[in-house]
DNA sequence: TTTT
DNA sequence: TTTT
């Protein structure tokens, strides 16, 4: 059970690869980028883009998979809650960061697109499927 | 039809009373801050919390509501979207707020508790009811 | 990584208290209902409620917490999926069951109001605190 | 502000073409069928896969939308509420209807496709984009 | 830095 | 009835 409820749930696209690391205990994280755009009309008829950029991290398999299947470009579900670091950086400068922890990422959209999107042969669906180890 | 997802939701407890104010154009902008904690047990059994803080801002009937209803304290449900402001300040330095734009509200738990906690007199919840204009 | 989102997210209350059973393999299940309530005007400025009625399903540690702390008439966050189940009767008559498998629970409002709705003394909320085994 | 809270979020594929009807006084109806699928594997190492699926019902604008833009196969995220609708037939066999009355919708992937399965000439992204009228 |  |  929990005493609060800190949800965020984004679809849009990763703005650069994914980059994995690992701590120094050896557990992986992979962070990137996601877009999310915003389109509306004002009242006199003027259409408006904003797009809001997104840090998201994920940790263990999670950061593997992520790693693993995502790439620059692709459409994403992503959900996990939301948490702000803080920190001096070696000259005293305080600094702020927002970001998503990902509890859950879903591919959205074609898969054979997105590995193409990876580099290397376009598999055939059946290729991809065997591959998935989840 | 919206071309991105941007959606948080949060339950927590107000850590001030709500501050409105008006934009030259007259409309109302309310603001509070938000309090959500998660708890959780390590390896060796140490129970640990982490508070997230959040930014709200309302606008319009919402913003009035939030103005009349809400007080430091009181538990509530809200959901928006995030949005990410940057300034440079008078002396030059730069600022980023992060905060949440809410379309949703819900006040939770006991009414009279709330009402309370605003000052005057506790009201039956009926007499509430009667004062709700939504 | 998940294949297709089904998300449910309700806050209601309780309309009677959980009961829980266990499966033959000795897996403890709680079921409990939740209502919640919509109220919205008319074009012609009259009001309307409607109430919506959930059945939720809780397996694991969270069934028995939730037949612990729950009781019927208390407010509370769930989260899960909607699960459609179809089976006949002995009589051959079809049945159709929807109903949340929750993986979320949140009591909402004043704790101590929700102990006394179990019966027994009223609980000052440090010593609820010492009793939750999460 | 609302009393209770009744959201439902679902991404999947839909299962056949939107229907849109009109009611008697004029406002546009338009309903699918949307497919989830949630698969996980067994402590035995075997891999299962469950489909629900939603009724969806949309009114008003985005039941024309819905009409015009989604066909058949297509990957779709729906937000909304869920509602349980009971009536008795001609022969008074009771019915239950469990619907997503959906205020959100939003297309996934890649929209060439989307278009090419509803039939007709694949056009190119920026002859649909002319299209779109939101 | 993404996408439509 | 969908999709991977």
């Amino acid at each position: 059970m929990s005493r609060g409820l800190n949800k965020v749930m984004i679809i849009g696209h990763l703005g650069r690869d994914p980059e994995m690391r690992y701590t120094p205990s050896g557990r992986p994280v992979t962070t990137f980028t996601v877009a999310t755009s915003r389109t509306w009309n004002t009242a006199d008829g003027e259409r408006h883009t904003e797009t809001e950029w997104f840090n998201v991290v994920t940790w263990g398999n999670l950061a593997e998979i992520c790693k693993q299947y995502l790439a620059k470009g692709q459409q994403v579900y992503i959900e996990g809650r939301l948490q702000t670091r803080r920190w001096d950086d070696t000259e005293g400068v305080k600094h702020t960061s927002v970001e998503i922890v990902a509890s859950e990422m879903m591919i959205l959209g074609d898969r054979r697109d997105s590995t193409q999107t990876q580099g290397g042969e376009p598999l055939v669906s059946d290729e991809i499927e065997d591959e998935y180890p989840f």
